[in-house]
Parts: structure tokens; C-alpha cells; sequence
DNA sequence: GCTCTAAGTGGACATTGTAAAGATAATGGT
DNA sequence: ACCATTATCTTTACAATGTCCACTTAGAGC
């Protein structure tokens, strides 16, 4: 008997979804143990595998990894979507925005640790340029609407990078604010605050001209 | 006869200054293979010691990718302090900033490989998180200009955060850019002009009350 | 000059990723 | 219904890695 995940027919031979379980395997040990814990073995051992098995899924520890980032841009696109879905004011889309992506982080930890990871993960694998890209999109929608609501003449591109480069930026700083704070003496403040203060500069600053 | 670094004592038994020159190797080797590809042996074999002698100075892997991270903050506070010295307007202040942060991480990607990866890193080495404080302060003495001649009443911790997320976020976004650019058919615009009109709305928007 | 300690070496061991070859189950055609 | 083919998984093997230990070498202090 051995442990096994989603999908899985116990004590058969053939696993199910082997795949799958394999990304949640992965998603679980880089969330304990961070990106440099993980080990191919390990996530084999959790699936109730052997060793090798991954290989014929995914080639390599690389291939696995990627298919765990292109998940983890799918999740997030998903976030995206539906907190943004029936929001029609600029400003309040963009919170959820923000909002979405933190919780999405901070949900999938495991996904996170990946997704930007170039190294872990095959840049040149067209999926993954394309779940991200497709993440990316949804983001940039809303600052179209900030455009059309706000002012006419932003620069759409920029506003979205800036937003895109905050959000990961914050989710990347989040264990480190805690440290300054105590020694600056300044608030702490939940996140879900600060998303909401990161809004209300860059939201006045896309509406200057 | 074998490679070595700064402060070598060819062919004589004691190094000169291996920490300095482990560093220097992990530096080089995270730049060419990236986070996951070090290797404390490697890293060895290209100070020109043999694969124990790292121990001696930093304990384990860990402690050696620390002390690069430590680098890497002191290199980032120097180079935010020299760029931001002498300049009065708050705005161009914050360009230089940001400018700076991202130089010094294009100049030095091995340090920045490591001084978030807080699984590399040990979290709890106090030099570390004084490096990252004493980096931030520079940031934020920058944020306080902004507010003492744009706007009284801003909140100086938020738009520091804001700040340094943005920046932090871009660098490692902008890898990924390009092939944004690239999908959406946007102009690729160099980091050093992105920075600039990131600035323009941050500050816009911390002008803003 | 002698001792003590810091600095570096060499070997051992468990763990890792990948490759190769073998075993098992499912599939598809006749 | 049967057989061959193929996809899936196991087993074995090998080189590389991080850490531990005992050993050697060189400086530093008395």
C-alpha cells in the first residue's frame, strides 16, 4: 500500500493520473521545503511510484517543473478572471486584481516558487510563454478599463507591467515586511491592506496626464 | 597549479582569502547555471580547493550562499547610495533609484539570484536581514524627500514598499517582457526608460492626496 | 622552539538525477 | 477470442552531490 493522489486506482499497476499526481506531489514538497527541496525522487516517493516512473511522463526534473508552472499561470489567470468578472469601476477591478494575485500566491506557494524560476523550468517551452502570457492578458484588460474610465491617453503597456511587477514584487518582499517593520517601527499591515494602498498610488498616478 | 581568486597564495598550502573567493565562484557559477545549478563542489573546484574546505569557513552550502546574499545587499545599499547622492528633486531621486536597483541587478545576477531565495538563504542570520534593512533605508530615505516636497501626508512605508516591489517585480519580469512584446505587438522598451515611466506614475500618484 | 589552533585534504556514506533494460497491463486489429 | 503492439511502471546501474570524520599542514602565540 502506498500513498496516492487524485485519480489514483490503489494497488494497481498503472496509477490513474499519474501526471497529476505527480504535480500535486511536486506542488506539496516545494511548498514544505521550498524550490531547492524539491527532489524527483521524493515527489515520486509521495506519489507512491518509483523513482523513475516521472520520466516517461516528463522527461526530466526540468519537465515536471514546467508543467507545474504552466499550472500554477493557469490558476492564476483563472484567479484573475473570475475577481474581476462583473467589476465595472477601474479602481475597484484593479484591487481585485491585486487581491486575486496575492491570495493566489499565497494559496500555491508550491506553483509560485516555480513559475518564475527560469531556471527550474524550460524557457523555451511554448505552454508555459503562453500561460503566462494569457495571465498577463487578463490584467492588462482591466488597465484597458482603467484607460477608457480614467484617462484616455495612458500608456497601457506600462501601467500593466508596473502592476504585474508590483503584485509579484510584494508577493516576493511579503516574509520580509514583517523583519522591517518591527525595525522601522512602523504597522504591520496585512496584505490584503497594502494591496489596497499599492492601488490607490498607482490608480491616481495612471490618472495624471 | 590551479584557479584562484582575489588574495591568492599560489601553490602555497593556506589560500589568502578563500571566503572572498568561494563567494566570487558561487557568484559566477549562479550567473552562468543559475540558482539551482550551484554546486558546492563546483564552487570548490574553482577556488582551487578541494570540495571540504568550504565547511571550514561558512559550515554548510547555506551558510556560503548567505554570505553571498549579504553581498549582494551591501552591493545594492552602495549602489542606491552613490546614485541618489547629490540629487535634490524627488523625483529624479527616485529614477535614480530605480535605475541603480536595476543595474546592479543586471550587473551582479548571481547575487540576485540568491538574496530573495529565502530556501538558499538562512532567514534567521541576522547580517542578512540588516543587509536588506540597511538597503531599504536608502529607498526610503528617497521616499521621505517625495514626501517632504510633493505631498506631507503620505504614507512614507507604503510608497517605499510600492517602490521597491515595483523594482524588485521588474527584475524579474524582464526576462519575460520581450516575449509579452513580442505577443501583444507592444514596442520593447529598454529597462532603463521603463523604469522612468514607472517613476512618473508612482510619483504622480504619491503626489496625489 | 614548542605547542595549540586555524586551514585545507582525502575518504566514506547516503541521496540525488538520468539512462538502460526488463516487467506488466491496456489497447487495437483480425 | 487471441495476439501483437504500445504505453506505463520497475529495477538496476552509475556518476555527481552535501555532509561528516579523521588526517595533515601551516601559522600564531607563548
Amino acid at each position: 500500500m502506498s500513498r496516492r493522489y487524485l485519480g489514483a486506482v490503489p494497488d494497481s499497476y498503472h496509477h490513474g493520473d499519474l501526471p497529476a499526481a505527480l504535480r500535486a506531489a511536486t506542488a506539496e514538497l516545494v511548498t514544505e521545503r521550498g524550490p531547492t527541496g524539491f527532489s524527483l525522487r521524493e515527489v515520486a516517493r509521495r506519489a507512491g511510484v518509483s523513482h523513475a516512473a516521472p520520466a516517461h511522463h516528463f522527461g526530466d526534473a526540468k519537465g515536471l517543473l514546467t508543467s507545474v508552472a504552466i499550472e500554477g499561470f493557469q490558476k492564476l489567470a483563472d484567479a484573475l478572471t473570475e475577481a474581476t468578472e462583473g467589476i465595472d469601476d477601474a479602481a475597484l477591478r484593479l484591487t481585485a486584481c491585486g487581491r486575486a494575485y496575492v491570495r493566489t500566491a499565497q494559496a500555491f506557494p508550491g506553483h509560485f516558487g516555480v513559475i518564475f524560476q527560469e531556471d527550474m523550468v524550460d524557457p523555451t517551452n511554448q505552454e508555459w510563454l503562453e500561460a503566462g502570457l494569457s495571465a498577463y492578458m487578463v490584467l492588462y484588460e482591466t488597465i484597458s478599463v482603467v484607460r477608457d474610465q480614467l484617462n484616455p491617453s495612458l500608456d497601457v503597456d506600462t501601467a500593466a507591467t508596473l502592476s504585474w511587477a508590483a503584485m509579484q514584487g510584494l508577493v516576493v518582499l511579503a516574509s520580509k515586511l514583517t523583519v522591517v517593520a518591527k525595525s522601522t517601527g512602523a504597522e504591520v499591515v496585512p496584505l490584503d491592506d497594502l494591496i489596497e494602498r499599492f492601488t490607490r498610488i498607482t490608480i491616481e498616478g495612471m490618472r495624471a496626464r
